[in-house]
DNA sequence: TGAGAAATAGGGGGAAACCCCCAAAAAGCT
DNA sequence: AGCTTTTTGGGGGTTTCCCCCTATTTCTCA
């Protein structure tokens, strides 16, 4: 079961600017998880919460620029905003260039970290809505056998089963089978539907 | 014909800095054509032509964010490396969200130019060799009439013809008129390769 | 070692798609 | 008005696909 309701994260050093954001956040409703670093965070984040972080960049052991890129690696969709409290040009750029949601100077207007807050939490939603749709399509290609996923390929290039025979050193009525079990594990409704899944999961595999 | 010598693009009100520029990338061989304002640049440029842009953030009149914001509501592709003076996380932010190449301080290692500059250019040529290939594609399409469209449409959701006359109010036959002209038209070589260009252009079309 | 899945291959038939031919009404464009 | 394109429809045949059934060999796993 997932969580519906989401999370912020927040990631800082200092105890008052954790009590102060938490309060802050929490004034609007929105639950709130602290932790005093990276890695503290890292180990205690479950990646099916939904949610986003809330991250200090200057920090001692992992900067919040480290966890921002640690997270993108772990192909986590939380949405970072980072915060700065001294401008660092060069940081902000980075961080946008690995992906950051955002990166805010300190101090901050309140309101404007809120609606901040609220886009992020609005990414997450949609990214978490897209990536249930790629599991669900991917849950089913990965029933396929080894011989189905090559009759698949060849399928999805616009062979013809004649020609798919001939490649794999089949008989034409085997790869008939094999076509009519990858269409029946995948589900697809026609040749157009099969073509679309199989796009839509290379697109996000590279 | 198009050309393929890349050229950068400097745009600064500063008379030395331009210079000193076309120098720098001039002396790795590169092609360089300087412009006093945005404005003036955004005048000039031809579309078709392959580079990438150097600009100033502060400039009287048009800022460089603007120009590059332009760019962007034009479709350009071409990557715009924004220069600034003074440290300012809040531009380079806007400027990163706006889908700048990069955003560098003043004073610059020279080399490091050239080496952001050195893959700007190689991002362009990416980006170009996509277009152009998205643009054979959608003049293929352009070639269908209303109704090719109408029956594509339903072809690419995956309607047998049958039901696709249906749909219409056709004869099964002319739909299979209209197909086969949508092959033909299109130069797709099967229905797989047909869904596959559909999709690519839905794809840089929203 | 035995059950089940995967891979192989076939028969037969029906549905769909694809291919050529044709033709005529309707709409658009000089 | 005359020409072109579009849209419409058909005849008839070939190819491909899809679905029912059976059957053997191999492989894996419990």
């Amino acid at each position: 079961m997932e969580e519906h309701k989401p999370t912020v994260f927040v990631v800082d050093d200092d105890p008052a600017v954790r009590d102060s954001l938490r309060w802050l956040l929490a004034s609007v409703d929105l639950d709130v998880e602290t932790y005093a670093s990276a890695p503290e965070f890292l180990d205690a984040y479950d990646p099916d919460k939904p949610g986003c972080v809330l991250v200090d960049v200057r920090m001692p052991g992992m900067s919040g620029l480290e966890l921002q890129e640690e997270l993108a690696s772990r192909s986590t969709k939380l949405p970072v905003i980072i915060i700065t409290g001294h401008s660092d040009v060069q940081m902000a750029v980075r961080a946008m260039k690995g992906g950051a949601f955002d990166f805010i100077e300190k101090p901050f207007n309140d309101q404007a970290l809120l609606d901040l807050v609220q886009k992020a939490l609005e990414r997450n939603r949609e990214t978490i809505e897209a990536q249930v749709e790629h599991e669900h399509i991917q849950r089913r290609f990965d029933l396929l056998s080894p011989r189905e996923r090559q009759v698949l390929d060849l399928i999805v290039s616009g062979e013809p089963n004649k020609r798919i025979a001939f490649n794999l050193g089949l008989s034409e009525k085997t790869v008939e089978a094999h076509r009519a079990r990858v269409m029946e594990k995948t589900e697809a409704g026609s040749l157009a539907d099969l073509v679309k899944m199989v796009t839509l999961l290379q697109q996000h595999s590279s």
